[in-house]
DNA sequence: GCCAACGTTGGC
DNA sequence: GCCAACGTTGGC
C-alpha cells in the first residue's frame, strides 16, 4: 500500500463535504506531475486530506476506492481522476507549521514543492502525521 | 529551442 | 492583498 496527500481549498471542497458525500472523484488536476501521481494510486491506498489557503492543516484520512479514469469534467484526454472515500478525521488537525517544524517531515513535497496538489508520502511520514493527529 | 510574458497556486 | 515559485504559452 502507498500513501499520498491531496490538497483542497475548503472553500471549494472541504473535508466536511467529503464526509457528507461519503466519496467523490478527485477532479480538477491540471498539472502533469500531480496527474502522474493520480495515475499511480492503487485501490486501498491511504490519502491524507489537507486544507490549503484556509486552515493549512491535514484534517482527515481518505482512501482510494477506484483507480484513475478519464476526468468526467473535461473532454481533454490528458486529465484523469480517482475516486476517494472518507475514512475518518484526525482528532487533532496537523498544522502546516507543525509539519514544517518537525525535522522528520522536512522532506515532504508539501514543504519543498508547495504548489504540488497531489503528492506521495512515505509510510514513516504518514504514520507520524497520524500520531500527531491523535 | 530559448526566453519573456503571463497566469495560477498557495503561504504569509 | 501581496508576492514568490513555478508552469505554460507564444514569438522569434
Amino acid at each position: 500500500m502507498r500513501y499520498w496527500l491531496v490538497k483542497s481549498e475548503p472553500g471549494t471542497y472541504s473535508w466536511d463535504d467529503l464526509v457528507k458525500d461519503g466519496w467523490t472523484y478527485w477532479d480538477g488536476v491540471r498539472n502533469y506531475q500531480a496527474r502522474n501521481n493520480l495515475r499511480e494510486m492503487k485501490k486501498g491506498d491511504r490519502v491524507l486530506y489537507y486544507h490549503s489557503n484556509i486552515g493549512l492543516e491535514v484534517v482527515g484520512i481518505a482512501k482510494v476506492i477506484k483507480e484513475h479514469y478519464q476526468d468526467p469534467t473535461t473532454s481533454d484526454e490528458r486529465w484523469v481522476v480517482v475516486d476517494i472515500e472518507a475514512v475518518g478525521p484526525l482528532k487533532t488537525p496537523v498544522k502546516l507549521s507543525d509539519i514544517k517544524s518537525d525535522p522528520r517531515l522536512k522532506n515532504m513535497p508539501l514543504i519543498k514543492h508547495s504548489r504540488l496538489s497531489v503528492m506521495p508520502v512515505t509510510k514513516k511520514e504518514f504514520d507520524l502525521i497520524l500520531k500527531k493527529g491523535k
